[in-house]
DNA sequence: GATTTTGCTTGATATATATCATGAAAGTTT
DNA sequence: AAACTTTCATGATATATATCAAGCAAAATC
């Protein structure tokens, strides 16, 4: 139940068995089902939550109803709206399930705890968010001033993974095109 | 020379006088003029720095010759290629002065030791991460499935000192417009 | 003070992409 | 197995925006 976490902190410090023990503590496990919601708008976001098997996505809705995919996360990533975790105000954000999944949960008061008990946590975390910084930067860069053809080539180059695992709508959405444009680029692309 | 700085922590964190002094102490200052590149395309990105004075941008250039504004750094703002900071890899960013500035440039060694010696500067850049990943999500959430009006009135209510601070041409590159159409939506806005 | 450059606007045209509409295959539920 | 839903593809049309082109005022440079 813990495995994809303990990678993911071992690939980027290393903890003690006590100190992994500690760690572990403190996460709450939880399982959900495909469809259920993890976050909704108008929520606080009180957990950051680990994926150890499934898929999560991220979107909001904007005042035309539509919908815009922020991100998605699968086994061995981190989801959670940060501004609302740490600042406690309610998010904009829904957190769905995609696939049903194993989750890990970790609240404010346990986050903290771990920053302050156990350095390599807090370097860890850090470097989690440095690494959620520059992808979210190229995910910036990739939405501006690219075609639709060159964001799908893109993802096939840096998030091939994505297309296996998710519906084509919402990679659509994720890329900021129309499904119909999306499939017709893959169409041309593939011939 | 560092009023701007010492604002930026204190409104997140405190720090004794003689937290302070060994905080301020590692910084070095530096001047730098209009046109100027603090760093560019190639290079490794060997400093955080910061805005006491003046503005900064930074920007790619793509396959076709086509520069994107990532994003802008005025007074109290921290400016950066995380990705190359930390991990030593040369950057695809140019970073140039877009009005005479003054800076304050922290390496990396000094960053560790801060981060070691002071738990509060250490608080500080994790929230100013945290920040900076919300500010950047905003961004990519407005980068996609706007229109060029909806672009701009966004940036009305979000970055409105970006217009009277910087050229349209780069306002407009940053939102993925072109010049024109900004022009364009500007005047139609304005009447 | 003259000249060049920069920043911005406006018009005409081209083009990428959204939208609307339909259908078919694959997956779910009853 | 039948009925329904989801997912994806494709065609026709509409539209937002890019591109090309010209011009002008203010600022910068000589």
């Amino acid at each position: 139940m813990f495995e994809e976490l303990k990678k993911s902190i071992e690939q980027h410090v290393s903890l003690s068995d006590k100190e992994w023990e500690v760690c572990k503590n403190k996460f709450r496990p939880k399982r959900m089902l495909k469809r259920q919601f993890l976050l909704q708008e108008g929520d606080v976001c009180r957990d950051l939550t680990f994926v150890e098997k499934g898929a999560l996505y991220s979107y909001t809705v904007d005042s035309k109803g539509n919908q815009h995919v922020i991100r998605f996360a699968f086994e061995g990533w981190w989801m959670a709206n940060l501004q609302s975790f740490f600042t406690g105000n309610p998010t904009t954000l829904n957190i769905e399930v995609l696939e049903d999944s194993e989750l890990l949960v970790l609240d404010r008061d346990n986050h903290e705890k771990l920053l302050q008990e156990i350095s390599a946590y807090e370097t860890y975390h850090r470097i989690i968010l440095q690494n959620a910084y520059t992808a979210l930067q190229q995910r910036a860069e990739n939405a501006l001033g690219l075609t639709a053809e060159e964001k799908y080539k893109r993802l096939l180059e840096q998030n091939p993974e994505f297309l296996n695992r998710v519906p084509l709508n919402l990679v659509a959405s994720y890329l900021g095109v129309s499904p119909e444009t999306l499939s017709r680029v893959r169409g041309s692309f593939n011939r």
